[in-house]
DNA sequence: GTTAGCACTCTCATCGATAGAGTGCTAATC
DNA sequence: GATTAGCACTCTATCGATGAGAGTGCTAAC
């Protein structure tokens, strides 16, 4: 049913659609390329192809379009990967060598990254699961004559951090007996099993209700307040306004409304995050505002736990092959980066 | 020259163009409001008005439209402040007292409100200056048989921490021997002032470059490199194709591209900072691509220090009244919600 | 099965005419 | 002298008609 032959003249329509953004005659595919058909045979196969569902037609007298159907068999089967290039490389690393310091400028710059060579917006979620970890012990250090630090510690080696004002009367000797005390209690709980209600219990039955319970349990629930959650950064928002597709101001106004909204976003990359990488086209999209729109995402894991989701996200018509290899290129970079990250922190 | 009634007329027209985005003709003053003139002297005055300057006609059969100068009266002498309502009250405190824990949170929360109500582009730039805070001393944290934590107190409170690997053969004990003399080399050294070869220095010197030194200062430096820095915040951002005068997707793109760097942002930013509220109009503005944007700025201190800017970025067609009125109330509102995060660190 | 040729369809840009909005000027009026 | 009614004039935006251009679909020939 689907030949050799008809899958080569959709992958010629589709890649000159992508390259071009104007439908494609039978003309232009019987001219730009050595098939030995003439364009009224080429013209046969399209018809077919429409038949089928692979090609569109805007109107009666256009060339064809790929129809979301016909994108996904291109990057199921057809796709040709275009190479990462030379330059390109040597932008990543010359980018990401000097942000490999800290944790958020390298998802920030791989966002800047991902965009400027994708030419699309270019999304980045990163996850930092602190819920999971361990209480080790609390720690108090002093500061000055008034003032106290109390120092969280997790089995992981994050230490959270916050300044006590000692109440009148009170020493660094009267907290750290306390500090004991709640150590011996919470030492190997999970932090987000570290409730209000039973830091309260804590407080109230050991010290019996004593003013220095007071100021610890404000100090510890304004640490557990201090939760990181999820980020999202985003970048080459203005890309979109190079792609003829949104030329209508309405349809980038949805996208860019949407993509204000952090909870929305973190709810489109939850949706492929299982797989390693994983390409939407069209309206397979479940979210409306981006079903004219395709997002090539990569989810990265660092010991099997989800670290951060990268996505691209673009008109259908999009550089597949291009982005696919940014991805893959990116995806070890980042590997590398971050577990040398882990290495500078423990070493 | 300009006397009450032309004042009178350029406000009205200035108000009736703020609220429809039309050219404003005499017909419309004269008719819409009880001046007890006709269209005709209306006219002659429009006619004035524009030869001084404060109006401008986009072609000889529209109507008049107010100039960067207009504007410029408008808001230093005629301007009608428009109260904050009830509902936009209430909308602020409810957003805002739950995410008071956490300064991010503050500020992301204020660009959205401040987006939200003024239906412009907002943005907020924080600035934490960790630079000017004094060493005062490092610990060693127990955290397991192969790593500790060390951990760094300045005089303000604020703690960083990092972890580290033991080399084989050296125990916890062994770095706070060095932790003594690092602190009494630095203690009292403002941290921007801790540069790598004074590190360096210490570590040669005093350690005699033992295996030690090595990890001390590649540990110490990683922390250096964790400084913060400056941050922004955008809102609204999709608001802007709601404006008329935006249409033209060619100036959206600018405006967007520019928005994209955060380093332009501050730049802009830095140029109002110093007084406390701050209007510029137009092509006032000196960064091209918002010079047929106005900004409405806002400077917030805390004990005389820079704490952060707010603005509102749109068209020089802009709610002036409406826009100071909203951050005249954000400001005041923020005040107390940030000097009682500081209470609540402190306590 | 392939191809040349041709009629047909649809879009897009251009042009001209027209309606509408608003001004500027003049002469009359208060 | 200031204000106003009236009117000619200018400029824009809109609509319909027209024609060029691109591409198809079909038929008949190879």
């Amino acid at each position: 049913m689907l030949n050799d032959r008809k899958r080569r003249i959709l992958q010629l329509i589709i890649e000159e659609y992508i390259s071009t953004a104007e439908p494609v005659g039978s003309r232009i595919i019987s001219r730009k390329h050595e098939l030995g058909l003439s364009s009224a045979t080429i013209r046969n196969e399209m018809s077919d192809l429409e038949d089928m569902g692979y090609l569109e037609q805007p109107h009666t007298s256009a060339g064809r379009v790929p129809s979301a159907l016909g994108y996904r068999l291109y990057v199921d089967y057809l796709l040709s990967p275009e190479k990462i290039t030379e330059r390109e490389i040597a932008l990543i690393q010359s980018w990401l060598r000097f942000k490999a310091q800290k944790l958020d400028e390298v998802f920030r710059t791989t966002a800047k990254i991902l965009s400027r060579i994708s030419k699309n917006i270019s999304i980045v979620r990163t996850r930092e699961e602190k819920s999971c970890q361990l209480f080790k012990y609390i720690r108090f250090l002093p500061l000055d004559a008034c003032r106290i630090i109390l120092v969280l510690v997790t089995d992981d080696g994050v230490a959270e951090n916050v300044v006590i004002n000692l109440p009148d009367g009170a020493a660094l000797e009267d907290f750290e007996h306390i500090a004991q005390i709640i150590n011996k209690n919470l030492s190997g709980t999970p932090l987000n099993a570290i409730k209000r209600e039973k830091l309260d219990d804590i407080c109230r039955n050991i010290f019996d209700n004593t003013f220095l319970s007071k100021y610890l349990f404000d100090a510890l629930s304004s640490l557990q307040l201090q939760k990181k959650t999820d980020k999202v950064f985003l970048g080459g928002t203005a890309n979109i306004f190079n792609q003829p597709e949104f030329k209508d101001i309405g349809k980038i106004k949805e996208i860019l409304a949407m993509l204000e909204e952090d909870g929305l976003i973190k709810d489109i990359l939850s949706v492929g995050e299982e797989s390693g990488m994983q390409i939407t086209i069209g309206s397979e999209n479940k979210f409306s505002g981006i079903q004219n729109c395709s997002m090539v995402q990569a989810t990265y894991r660092l010991n099997g736990q989800i670290v951060g989701t990268f996505a691209v996200l673009g008109p259908t018509r999009m550089k597949y092959g291009k982005v696919i290899s940014v991805m893959d290129y990116l995806h070890k970079y980042l590997q590398a980066i971050l577990s040398s990250i882990n290495d500078i922190n423990d070493s």
